[in-house]
DNA sequence: CGGAATCCGCAAAGATACTG
DNA sequence: CAGTATCTTTGCGGATTCCG
């Protein structure tokens, strides 16, 4: 990664930092990473979108799809049938990104019990409150 | 809301869903990675914190370092000296999460260039409004 | 020094209704 | 079908104050 925050702090360093939690912040977006894995074999329609993640509202994925669409990470296709259909696909940028996330989420998934017991354990504790 | 009783299929499927999700959440967050990522070489103490990550409250310090601790990520010491001081460092646990988040950081840093162009050019067409 | 408690603004998220 | 527009609500996060 980088040197953490260690000795000289430069102002390139920094915004290095801002940029990158610009990013990550994208993995941690309530959707985003939803959109991704389900777009992770090909195209697919709004509406599949919509009914394949549950609880998304429809303004909710408008945002979303629209926000990878500017990082370069999906390309929306519209095609003028009546009535209209849209898909979305992963740009090559968007591929590259489902291999870092799946490493993480199998980290989540792997963890998980380990931190569901820390947190009964720490709701136990008095700090808890 | 949950699933309104498609059958139980979807059941552990959305639950493992929203657990990763959450747990995810957590590396989007604005300032967890930051902590731990200054934690990475060893302890380190409430005020140097507060000074390496630039731009962070104390509120959101201390909350951030409450639900880090919570999750099991790392561990809080208090040393009973005059002034007090406390000390925080990685359990083995939010060791393991250094790896797979000093990935996705680096392919943020990777990709970044062709991030920002990719917005740039966004934000010259109509859609971006 | 390392917090906890309180107040508050603002932006993000949800619900609903309407449209090309 | 695939959105947009509008309104309301939630809750994150900053600033400030007080305490052991």
């Amino acid at each position: 990664m980088k040197s953490p925050g260690y000795g000289k702090m430069t102002g390139r360093y920094d915004d290095d930092c801002v940029a990158t939690r610009e990013i990550l912040s994208l993995v941690g977006d309530k959707w985003s990473v939803m959109v991704i894995v389900n777009l992770g074999e090909g195209p697919v329609r709004f509406s599949e979108l919509k009914r394949a993640i549950e609880g998304i509202s429809q303004r909710m994925l408008t945002l979303t799809l629209r926000n990878l669409e500017r990082d370069g990470l999906l390309t929306r296709t519209v095609h003028p049938t009546t009535p209209p259909s849209v898909d979305y696909a992963l740009t090559k940028l968007g591929r590259t990104l489902l291999e870092p996330v799946s490493v993480l989420a199998m980290w989540a998934q792997r963890h998980r019990p380990e931190i569901e017991r820390s947190r009964e354990a720490f709701a136990r504790t008095a700090r808890a409150k």
